[in-house]
RNA sequence: GGAGGGGUGGCCGAGCGGCUGAAGGCAGCUGCCUGCUAAGCAGUUGUAGUGUAAAAGCUACCUAGGGUUCGAAUCCCUACCCCUCCGCCA
């Protein structure tokens, strides 16, 4: 969330980037209850002092003997206006806090202002879509002559949009989350975590995506979350801490399936695993000092494209406009890996910078020097990549005419040496 | 699931309902002192809100939320978390 002195002082600032990222804020409304709540405020502690004052003569007459029921009698309409005033105070904080839990994070301003997929900014494109003598099937098409992906099992199992690997398929996600996660922990020195897959309704917020996002997400009678990213749990490892200036940055991976309901999202991209209920991702998370976070995000953003290097797929950077950015990004760069059956571009990963927005809603903070007041890091991940769409990448773009894939080379090991994925006989 | 025990500052650990933001110890920081090391002496060391040009000041915080009371770390209720024992189980 934003900081409330920084709305108060920047209020125009802040509607510009609600209204630039399509959200909607009452932010005047707001306003108004900071300045109420500021005034019971101050009748509040003054009433207060006077209480703790009396509350030492009472102490005192008491102690000599004498009688103090005067002074408390008096007292007593003193402690009824504190008790009035704190239950209005704490009504107008609750509406308060949650009026900012729905503000939005304010863009960069080197994010392009817009709303129209055209108005996300290319950044850079890597090797070359791979050529066929012949039309490249969909990985659907592909999934079912090699019987590596059961969509209609899945479906029996647990309805539309969760899919079972088999065989080779299998062995393929797995391979694939082992070669992410050892890239990234031993070329870019990340510490891998394993971590619930099931959050609660505070940890969820901490991250942005409560509130809301809550129709997004799988709850349970528990009240619990089933994660939508590792983002999440990752991310809130640290909340209500105080770090050392000198853990910094830190630098986390960590694979997780990931759980979303998807709701209202339909038509386009719902073939085969394109968009899927449960999926499995590795993520990057970093915390750091402010005045990295923008370097920080450069870095990640290479480390992730460095997966899709290593398995040769050719794609896409495009920088994230207004409108596209996620509730709690300032800046986000999407890769998007060219797969040849569905002729498109799929997301593969999404690297943004939340800045302190992440960390002041979760009250993650550190300490610059071990003297310096508490203030709030920056957080950042991406993906490292999504598996479902790298899956149909490599389908797809590995695929031969006669409906073998080849196993791109750095996978050979984790997949036993095999060098293709052959079809049933 | 059943039965108990417990949650106080960076850590350990006191705390008759008012004089306790909190004794004491450890750790840390700052001075002084001692030719090193160690010790000693004195001082200091939390977070947040409000306020201010910046301060001062004021207020709140002893897991969290309610309650009793003129007044609560201290009494009552609820939730959460941790520990021990029994049961169950990968």
């Amino acid at each position: 969330m934003l900081d409330l002195k920084f709305i108060r002082q920047n209020p125009d600032l802040v509607k510009e980037a609600v209204k630039n990222k399509q959200e909607s804020a009452d932010i005047d409304n707001l306003l108004e209850m900071d300045s109420r709540w500021r005034s019971y405020l101050t009748e509040a502690d003054a009433l207060k002092q006077e209480r703790n004052a009396t509350g030492k003569l009472i102490a005192d007459l008491k102690k000599k003997g004498e009688d103090a029921s005067e002074v408390l009698s008096g007292m007593k309409a003193v402690s009824d206006r504190i008790s009035a005033l704190d239950q209005e105070l704490r009504a107008i904080e609750s509406d308060i806090n949650n009026d900012l839990l729905t503000i939005p994070n304010i863009p960069h301003h080197d994010v392009p202002v817009g709303t129209r997929d055209e108005d996300n900014k290319l950044i850079r494109k890597w090797g070359e879509k791979p050529q066929f003598d012949y039309k490249p099937r969909t990985h659907w098409e592909l999934a079912e002559i090699l019987d590596i992906i059961d969509l209609p099992r899945g479906s029996a199992i647990s309805g539309s949009g969760f899919p079972v690997l088999k065989g080779a398929g299998a062995l393929l996600q797995r391979s694939l989350i082992n070669f992410m996660l050892d890239f990234h922990i031993t070329k870019h020195g990340y510490k891998e975590l394993r971590v619930p897959y099931l959050v609660t309704r505070e940890t969820m917020t901490g991250t942005g995506q409560l509130p809301k996002l809550e129709a997004d997400m799988y709850m349970t009678t528990d009240d619990l979350f089933l994660i939508p990213t590792a983002e999440v749990p990752v991310t809130n490892l640290h909340k209500k801490e105080i770090l050392a200036g000198s853990e910094l940055p830190l630098n986390y991976v960590a694979y997780t399936p990931c759980f979303r309901r998807e709701a209202g999202s339909y038509g386009k991209d719902t073939r085969g695993i394109i968009r899927i209920h449960q999926f499995d991702k590795v993520e990057l998370v970093k915390i750091c000092r402010p005045e990295c976070s923008y370097d920080e995000l450069e870095v990640l953003l290479s480390q992730a494209e460095a997966i899709a290097q290593a398995l040769e797929l050719h794609y896409r950077v495009r920088m994230l406009c207004t409108a596209d950015l996620s509730f709690a990004s300032a800046m986000t760069y999407d890769i998007e890996i060219y797969c040849a059956g569905v002729d498109s571009y799929l997301e593969v990963s999404s690297c943004s910078n939340f800045e302190d927005f992440q960390a002041r809603r979760a009250n993650i903070r550190f300490k610059a020097t071990p003297d310096s007041k508490p203030s709030f890091p920056h957080t950042l991940n991406g993906s490292g990549l999504a598996l479902p769409r790298l899956v149909i990448a490599i389908m797809e773009n590995y695929q031969l005419r006669d409906g073998r894939i080849k196993v791109p080379g750095v996978l050979k090991d984790y997949m036993h040496g095999m060098e293709y994925i052959n079809p049933l006989k």
